[in-house]
DNA sequence: GAGCATACCTACTCGTGCGTAGGGTTACGC
DNA sequence: GCGTAACCCTACGCACGAGTAGGTATGCTC
């Protein structure tokens, strides 16, 4: 049932869906969808809840946290996009829904919370094993640009059927680990003075 | 009376928002609105239309084609990330609105399509000037990595009233440019084979 | 000052879609 | 065979908001 509702919201969109619709879709009828499910609104948290925790299952399965940290990345962003990639109109659609949404804004900013942090925790780990250290909100905003870069590879993605998930996960990390492993070295951009 | 209806469309988002309340917040009546400004569609496609245009030219002013490419990209991250901070509540919720209502996507495609395009042009120009050369399709997912990496800085600094512009794009050069310089020298990463 | 036009408002219609009330149907106990 | 209970449906009430009709004031022409 919930099935049904990812691919009614995903192909209309939050509001246009129509819950007389997403019953069709499933095969009952609207009052069962509210008996089950509750309000337009609770249906949705619990498409997003669903398909975000599955997303954060694939990625926490891949990266084990005692592997060096590029590895991690690798398997992170690969299990990601592959995850992505099989779950394209649920995934992409979605999320790019309840960034709209004022009531469901909340509700992603935490999962997206959890997965910079993971992302900045592996970068400060990587950090310290180099006898560096960086400002804690400075290692936030690069973990946020890089998810922000990944989300937006998985966007493509969604959008090219035909693209291969893994070459995909390969060019994300051509930006990011050959920048981060820069930064990791010390490596840092200063701006001109002019 | 544009800035009326960002200033609603912003706070409430495209659908909750009620053409009384824009009409209200301009100190006008709604049928003056739909006199000068057309269905509650048109008035957000003129709203989106104006801020990317305006946003574009902030770009444009600043990145002045005949600079070195770190040069260009540097000036061109610090007016967008100057423009973003200045109109805070304008862009990055108008933008959010605008990728998930399926109505203007299209819209704001052709917007990003550009800016990729832009940065995809410079990436090219400055591997050619090394003597190098590839692919087109990679070259385009790298901007497009970059410009989501941006994109999301753009809303972390929205989200952070008390953000610097000046210093979140110093960041996102630390990591754009330290990764696409690498790419730029022939440095790649490729995955282990396991 | 009468006629007219322009600029604007108040107050309505009407469609749409969420959420529900109340009725039918099937299966089981007695 | 009849009561009853679980289950699901059709068909509606109702609110909300986009778009409009028709009326009012202000200023301009003759």
């Amino acid at each position: 049932m919930l099935d049904a509702a990812v691919k009614v919201f995903s192909r209309r969109g939050f509001h246009a869906a129509s819950m007389d619709e997403i019953a069709e879709d499933a095969g009952i009828s609207k009052p069962m969808v509210y008996a089950y499910l509750g309000t337009k609104e609770e249906l949705f948290v619990a498409c997003l809840h669903r398909e975000g925790t599955r997303m954060m299952q694939a990625i926490a399965g891949a990266a084990a946290p005692d592997l060096p940290a590029d590895e991690r990345l690798w398997r992170g962003l690969r299990a990601f996009f592959g995850f992505v990639g099989a779950h394209r109109d649920g995934w992409a659609v979605l999320y790019r829904q309840a960034r709209g949404e004022q009531p469901f804004a909340g509700e992603l900013a935490t999962m997206r919370a959890r997965l910079v942090e993971v992302v900045a925790g592996m970068l400060d780990h990587a950090l310290r094993a180099e006898g560096r250290e960086i400002a804690a909100i400075d290692l936030e905003v690069v973990a946020y640009a890089l998810v922000g870069a990944t989300e937006s590879l998985a966007d493509w993605l969604a959008d090219h059927p035909d693209a291969d998930p893994e070459k995909t996960a390969t060019r994300m990390m051509n930006v990011a680990w050959l920048g981060a492993a820069q930064l990791l070295h010390g490596v840092t951009w200063r701006p001109p003075v002019d």
